[in-house]
DNA sequence: TCTGCTTGTGCATTCGTAGTCATGCCTGCA
DNA sequence: TGCAGGCATGACTACGAATGCACAAGCAGA
């Protein structure tokens, strides 16, 4: 590698001080056209790039933004951040990543704020309680929660209706005439899992739907631990009408151990999901989900979170999106099936 | 957000110099351990983290490393991320994120590399011809291909022998009675596609089945690239017995679509993928597969670039693994049914 | 001709850390 | 007692770009 090109070496090649080439690399309107087109050609030919860390040394800013997910290999998380490396590619800006299933993501994202490493943090996987989290966020750090929230934390956030959309999964099941329902819930701390079994168990109390202790399994939104709790329930031999999971890859979990053990959906039991993503539609799974609308949601927090980077005064802002029921296969014959 | 406490601070609170301060950050023997503990205590005490972009601007080396991923929905790649996450966390390293299926994610990888935002990359999926990646590799950058080759270039490299995968998936077919074989093939720059594709192409023209153009489809390495192929293929009422996929999502794909039409597999159709992701496994795929040592292959090229960083001069190296054909029900009962 | 404003440019400084060089102290040996 | 040598520490500076301030030149209006 060549020693680097320095905004200097370009200025003694440019015949200019430094101070205008750095003018004309960020679009300052003080310099002789002429003067910039000089200093662009030198700074092409030479194949200048500013040293970043040096840039951001002076400006304190490094535009770069981390995200934190919870396990990558859940295709949720790949879908937010499509979304999201479109949007700061477009503004060219750049993603660090981190993964909360191993170590401690949050913590290391944490660090990287402090240190200046990243200009803000999208949390997409919180775990309630949170106290490092909670504490930046009070002293007005750059943090937008994206998926999950934490109760009781002011702070900008963007989520699906959980209760609502998991409070509509129940009275469909009652309206088809489901009798003997489960639920397979996820994480204790993450706030989509409370919200999506609290909406359902108030649903199934409200629709007449028993909901006992038994058919209520812990989960932890991974395709085993949907599995499993299908063989605990094939075990007891306690299978149900209907199961409702937390997060379409548990759902999907309960599918594939269905298959295993020649139960048939719809026939013998319905599943259903939540989250929507991608893989849900195809025709493997089929699966009647509740739609959550990603691209929306990413889109919103990224909007969120430069907005609190302009303004760190700004009134902190919660935003809500309705989650929608959406009917497949794995609930009944699904009408767009006729197609074919 | 209060201001950020500096390496100053915590010299002045602790009533010694900067440069102690720093040596203790950094571990220097030269500290007395009094000294040493005072500005520990005084260093946790104010919650001191050092400014990552003065860090990076002194020592050169930002402790971040690039990665390019191909589509980050497919899943092949969070596969890979959350191997190399796991390694860089270790490290106490970061990892940024590029997508190279919009934008030029390799363009902008090579960027931050000029101006030193990042240590090194990984690329994972280049493709051919690539002049700007062939450029910097040449010029001695430290970048290291993943999963993906180029051919002709003398450079860090790790992937699998898809040559020999195919080739085996070719003679697994004849010798199990398939005749009419299809193949669903990927990007042309891409030389996995090129390899599989040119290893049962031989493997065909070694075993006797006829491949003629009409079975030959071009893919993308999607889920419905995959899908497409079959649809023509039934709309030219010509199912073949056995179709071989370059990855494994389009071959979901056309398993998929063989829903939809109703085709049976294995009875009808036999479905081999190339991967081994993850849900190639699910009881809702039990696809037939050639295995790549993902997590091999991501932890041999971190180790492989690390060493490069040490030691740029270090010779190149290219290490190709072995792909194995793992057999599963999407080409007739897979054993392990057995034990429901 | 003089004043005052605009435009284009450069000088000098700053950001926070790491490392070089220098210094003072203490120990041990001649 | 004198001095070499190790140890602990500090003063100073470099890293490379951005920016406040200063200033010269050009021009309009009085």
């Amino acid at each position: 590698m060549r020693t680097a090109v320095t905004s200097h070496e370009v200025a003694r090649r440019a015949g200019v001080s430094q101070t205008t080439v750095s003018r004309v690399l960020n679009g300052s309107k003080r310099v002789a056209s002429a003067t910039r087109a000089r200093v662009e050609a030198v700074a092409a030919e030479l194949g200048y790039q500013p040293n970043a860390a040096a840039r951001a040394m002076r400006s304190r800013r490094t535009g770069i933004v981390g995200v934190v997910v919870g396990r990558i290999t859940n295709p949720f998380y790949p879908q937010l951040l499509d979304v999201l490396g479109r949007m700061l590619e477009e503004r060219g800006h750049r993603l660090i990543l981190w993964d909360a299933s191993h170590g401690d993501g949050e913590k290391a994202a944490l660090d990287a704020l402090e240190q200046r490493l990243v200009d803000g943090l999208l949390f997409t996987t919180v775990i309630s309680p949170a106290p490092a989290v909670e504490a930046a966020i009070a002293a007005g750090a750059p943090i937008v929660l994206l998926n999950r929230t934490l109760d009781g934390v002011e702070a900008d956030v963007v989520d699906a209706d959980g209760v609502t959309g998991a409070h509509s999964v129940a009275r469909y099941l009652a309206a088809h005439g489901r009798r003997r329902v489960a639920l397979i819930g996820g994480l204790a701390g993450a706030s989509t899992a409370r919200e999506r079994e609290k909406g359902f168990v108030n649903g199934c109390a409200d629709h007449g739907l028993a909901l006992p202790p038994s058919r209520r399994f812990p989960g932890d939104f991974s395709h085993e631990s949907g599995a499993a709790a299908l063989d605990r329930l094939v075990a007891a031999d306690d299978v149900p009408d209907a199961i409702f999971c937390v997060n379409d890859l548990s759902a999907m979990g309960v599918l594939d151990a269905a298959r295993r053990h020649g139960i048939s959906v719809p026939d013998d039991l319905w599943v259903i999901g939540f989250d929507d993503i991608e893989m849900a539609s195809w025709p493997a799974y089929d699966l009647t989900t509740v739609h959550q609308p990603t691209h929306v949601m990413a889109h919103d927090a990224l909007t969120l979170l430069e907005r609190r980077l302009a303004d760190p005064a700004a009134e902190r802002e919660h935003l809500r999106l309705d989650a929608e029921l959406i009917v497949r296969g794995s609930t009944g014959r699904a009408p767009r099936r006729l197609d074919d």
